[in-house]
DNA sequence: TCAAAAGTGTTACAATTACACCCATGA
DNA sequence: TCATGGGTGTAATTGTAACACTTTTGA
């Protein structure tokens, strides 16, 4: 079963649950195992941490090698440790949390990494069986931006710098996994006064094309101190 | 300077932020160091995570070995992996802070340990300096009960089993660090019906005793799934 | 002209805030 | 009898929830 390992260089890893929104649906970046143990399976992105770095910076590393992009929205989530989550023994994983703007891809993402074989985004709501306890990292995860988007703007990480209120609406109604009422969404969503109203509306669609807006960044900033309440 | 180090069993401690409420304070266990780096001074009661323990089971030794009890609230708080936050090189520490009922203790907590010299309450708003980043930690504890306790019936964990409204109130006060209206609160509280009216009052106070409450476990399971919302 | 989603207001109800006095007790 | 904290209600305001139709657009 190990054949090649991967050499401990360190007894812990970390792990990033890479989330992207696009129709209207939440995905998770996967990557297929190129490594034993658990060669071939689904996974998070993750791997050892390094003497001379620190764990943030890891994670950005990580983020860069899949995806190609710097700067993305990233937070720790949870630090799992039971003794038989890895069976080459209790190695300890810090795991992260990332929302990526999906519309800033060029291309699908190409792990330059060689423990990867690929790297695909798929559906929250249609997983794979994944390798370690990944999944329970995946539900934790969800756990936690579920509460957060409800006193933090950090919906606004995953949507396009440009968007509509329906699809601020839907990426929400994902996140909690039920409908919210249009006119009450607006109302509410308008009058924390962090939008800026573009003079700008979608294009190419083949019905009454939506105003888009963008996060006024000044008031946005205001709203992170003091905290805002979103919720139900 | 470094006579007497701890063998590194490995390269990970967990560090512990024991809350207590005793008098309308908050108060923070510290122990004084017994040994390098760092001797003499005041920390987080915290050490070296066993390989054959999980993190968990790590936190709780500490817990019995400093105030003799079991089956104390305590919940992961955040991982800390700066490169220099420990002068022995990089030595990662999962946090995790725990909430006490300081009238469980029988007396002043004596740590069974020889790496603690004495383990002393420290008022929150009047801490001494602290060893490697655990004033960070410290910090970062409080924002995680300040906005827990807004929707999760935590605050009961650093109460004793019967306990007046005013001395929830000051809890909460204590917590968030301001004043809050006392008809207000009452009326809120009771409204949650997570609380059981006790025929029983203070005693041995020379003023009108105030009536004992404790918290009605069935309600409180249902408030836990659905939480409860105590804000402002 | 049709299909699809955009956009818009009102009313009922619930929650939150502000606010001040009398009561019971032990010293 | 005094000092101390216990205990109580109401009114104004604000926030939330429920609810349906017209408008715009491209195909």
């Amino acid at each position: 079963m190990q054949a090649n390992l991967p050499h401990l260089q360190s007894t812990f890893t970390t792990d990033c649950v890479i989330f992207g929104f696009h129709e209207g649906a939440l995905k998770v970046l996967l990557i297929e195992r190129n490594e034993y143990p658990f060669k071939g399976w689904w996974a998070l992105p993750g791997f050892f941490v390094d003497h001379s770095e620190t764990i943030d910076d890891a994670v950005k590393r990580i983020l860069y090698e899949h995806t190609g992009l710097r700067g993305i929205f990233m937070e720790q989530l949870y630090t799992f440790g039971d003794l038989k989550r890895h069976p080459q023994g209790r190695i300890i994983t810090v795991a992260y949390y990332a929302l990526l703007r999906l519309d800033d891809l060029k291309s699908q993402p190409e792990p330059v990494t060689d423990y990867a074989r690929q790297a695909v985004w798929h559906p929250l709501d249609d997983l794979p069986e994944l390798a370690f306890d990944h999944r329970h990292i995946i539900d934790k995860a969800i756990q936690k931006i579920r509460r957060k988007i409800s006193y933090s703007p950090i919906a606004f990480e995953l949507l396009p710098e440009k968007f509509t209120l329906t699809q601020l609406q839907q990426l929400y109604e994902a996140i909690w996994g039920r409908k919210l009422d249009k006119r009450n969404f607006r109302k509410k969503m308008l009058n924390y006064n962090i939008l800026k109203e573009l003079p700008e509306f979608q294009r190419g669609v083949s019905y009454r094309a939506a105003r888009l807006y963008k996060l006024d960044k000044r008031k946005y900033a205001k709203v992170f101190q003091n905290e805002l309440t979103f919720s139900r």
